[in-house]
DNA sequence: ACAGAATACTATGCAATGCAAAGTATTATT
DNA sequence: AATAATACTTTGCATTGCATAGTATTCTGT
């Protein structure tokens, strides 16, 4: 009750922070698919919703950062679809860890100001 | 050009972040204005937007984070808008810190992955 | 004295995204 | 047969960063 702009917040704090936690998960695994990203996202801490995730991978997708083909797993069960970093997605990985890390850098000062 | 989503991202990933900033501001010099916390966050490497700010501590100051009142510069200029921590405010900032650095904790562990 | 820059705040509208919620399917478990 | 777990899709809402334009005052250079 009390808290509710605070969640609205946290919400907003992850804008931008899953793209780049999505493609650092691709970048480990090389190859992975929604529910496992979903899985993998949650043991770091970070639980999110399925209907986050899977428009957020379609986006990646479309804006080039991803390739993605089709995997219907050979021991049975539901077809995947799988992902994996395209050039720049690679690419583009590193320069957004930079400005995670600058922004880190930045409260840092803040918290010392005077 | 190649740029634009990489951008559009960088926009992305300032929401809810720049609260926290603003609100590490006002705990640090206690009291401050629009314009000298835009001076503020650009000297620690956050250029930011008039249209950004404003509106943003508006918001913070109708979610009840912030107390506000005007002063009129004793060596004259233009009226200034004063912005302080509300009760509120300073109880919602550790927790705000709190889950950014779990943020960056999380991620380490995704870039650990394997 | 005048023009422009700097200071300082307000308001409007757009684009982007996290999430809730509901839906579709398949396989495994009880 | 029913339920849970796996796996993906789609719709609609609320929020926010930014571009842009507007208002107003003071200071600087010519």
């Amino acid at each position: 009750m009390e808290n509710t702009t605070y969640q609205k917040w946290l919400a907003q704090l992850r804008k931008g922070y899953l793209e780049l936690c999505v493609l650092t998960v691709l970048k480990q695994k090389e190859s992975s698919y929604g529910f496992e990203i979903l899985q993998t996202l949650e043991q770091a801490g970070l639980p999110i919703n399925e209907g986050t995730l899977y428009p957020l991978l379609n986006r990646m997708f479309k804006n080039g950062w991803l390739t993605s083909h089709w995997v219907t797993p050979s021991e049975g069960g539901h077809p995947r679809r799988h992902y994996q970093l395209s050039d720049d997605g690679a690419e583009l990985l590193p320069s957004m860890l930079d400005t995670f890390q600058n922004n880190q850098q930045a409260l840092d000062k803040l918290r010392d100001l005077k």
